[in-house]
RNA sequence: GGGAGAGUUCCCGAGUGGCCAAAGGGGGCAGACUGUAAAUCUGUUGUCAGUGACUUCAGUGGUUCGAAUCCACUCUCUCCCA
């Protein structure tokens, strides 16, 4: 099976400028192809890694994949999908985030002379001269066009500043300048950014007359349309200090009976043949199917060893209630006449986020230590207790290990 | 530049002098049921030394015994006119 043919068996191709070529350039591994990542905070995230994986599956199809890091798309901020503004960052920040962002690329994807790129947008639209830049592509864009996209219409009622307005524009003119200088003929991205790629696109054949692609990602979203690798609104991150490995397993293994192939098959790596035997699972067999999905992905993301370590200490978690929760270190100054109360300690290993939040969680039953339901408020663990570790419960999914060092 | 309106807790949104830590919904958390799923039901959802106290309704001052609520000014946003 050739690569196109895979990626559309994986569902992942949303819209294509031009089906037949890119299917054509593609399958013959001759595109060169950009994804643009905006660096709004210090690492990826679980939206990014499947962009990732889409790199490496072209990549290895022989197509030569440019990653290029927004150090200056990301001084506007994209207003897509977005109801308001983005929190202005400031030239440090950005850098600081570039950096984290290249850094995790590397261990994913192989950069080299004839392998992929890294480059950042910084490099030239830092010093674009405004009325230059407005001679020079002004005139290819229509207000009333950019207007009448997609992710600038939900805008209109909110309001959207010309500051924001012109990340269509930043956006296009990168694809121009890669098509210029690196050869670049494709561009990808999530779905959400269909417009901003049609920018660039039109820009190539206003200005150069030729055509240039552009292909979007299907969003991975559950089975009630929400835009997935969030909880609770906090982005689930690949950066191991941010979400540990343990709860990046712990999502995927979380994940809803009907959302779990459709992640195997977006996500992992796994043959689409084996995918497709897969469909026929039901029922509790389906959590099979999510421990696969779950070893995967943290195998993908923080290799083979922390993979395997996360799904012993989350089977040993669930099916014995052993011992290898993460740990959370206590201190000694935490300690009062050499005993903790089962509040504070809830609160310093980052089970309940205030001591109220750890009474409420007592006084409804929902904590345990070492196996045995905590009913006291009021309960001491002694330093000894602690010196051999103290496995806490939170609900049904929440553990740690206290332990003083 | 002129005019009209809005800003409430994680989000949406009620509240227009004391009964307001603030209705309702969403989300979150916990319990029951389960398969670490979904659906459903129940409880809970500012903080703390927890039958009480403290901080919160854009900001700063003011009126009042008492302010989310009234007044003044400021900031931000939306709409209409230019």
């Amino acid at each position: 099976m050739q690569i196109y043919e895979e990626l559309q068996k994986r569902n992942l191709i949303a819209q294509t400028t031009n089906e037949e070529e890119i299917r054509e350039m593609v399958n013959a591994g001759k595109a060169t192809f950009y994804i643009g990542f905006d660096c709004t905070a210090d690492s990826l995230t679980a939206g990014h890694f499947m962009a990732l994986t889409l790199m490496k599956r072209l990549q290895m199809a022989g197509n030569k994949p440019i990653a290029l890091i927004g150090g200056g798309t990301t001084m506007i901020g994209d207003p897509s999908g977005r109801t308001d503004m983005r929190k202005m960052l400031t030239r440090a920040d950005i850098d600081h985030n570039a950096e984290c962002f290249r850094r995790q690329m590397e261990r994913f994807i192989e950069f080299g002379p004839d392998k992929a790129q890294l480059v950042n947008n910084a490099d030239w639209l830092l010093d674009l001269n405004y009325v230059e830049l407005l001679r020079e592509v002004g005139t290819c864009f229509s207000v009333n066009n950019m207007l009448r996209a997609e992710c600038y219409k939900q805008r209109m009622e909110k309001g959207l500043s010309f500051f924001e307005f012109n990340y269509m524009i930043m956006q296009s003119y990168d694809f121009y300048h890669l098509f210029q200088h690196y050869n670049c003929n494709m561009q990808f991205g999530g779905d959400d950014q269909w417009s901003n790629m049609l920018g660039g696109t039109e820009l190539i054949r206003k200005k150069l007359g030729k055509d240039a692609h552009a292909m979007t990602i299907t969003l991975l979203t559950d089975s009630q349309g929400k835009k997935m690798g969030k909880t609770a609104g906090n982005a689930v991150w690949l950066d191991p200090n941010k979400t540990s490995p343990f709860d990046f397993y712990q999502y995927w293994r979380n994940v809803a009976d009907a959302d779990v192939l459709k992640c195997i098959r977006m996500l992992t790596f796994i043959p689409v043949e084996q995918i497709d035997e897969m469909d026929s699972w039901e029922g509790s067999r389906l959590n099979t199917a999510k421990e696969i999905l779950a070893f995967e992905l943290t195998k993908l993301v923080h290799g083979e060893e922390e993979a395997a370590k996360a799904q012993t200490a989350a089977k040993s978690l669930f099916v014995s209630g052993g011992s290898d929760a993460p740990e959370a270190e206590i201190k000694a100054e935490d300690l009062t006449d050499g005993a903790i109360d089962i509040l504070s300690l809830l609160v310093k290993t980052g089970l309940a986020a205030s001591r109220s939040d750890a009474r409420r969680a007592v006084e409804q039953g929902g904590v345990t230590a070492d196996g045995e339901k905590v009913t006291d408020l009021k309960k001491t663990f002694s330093e000894a207790a602690l010196k051999e570790g103290l496995l806490l419960k939170k609900g049904k999914k929440n553990f740690k290990k206290a332990v003083i060092k």
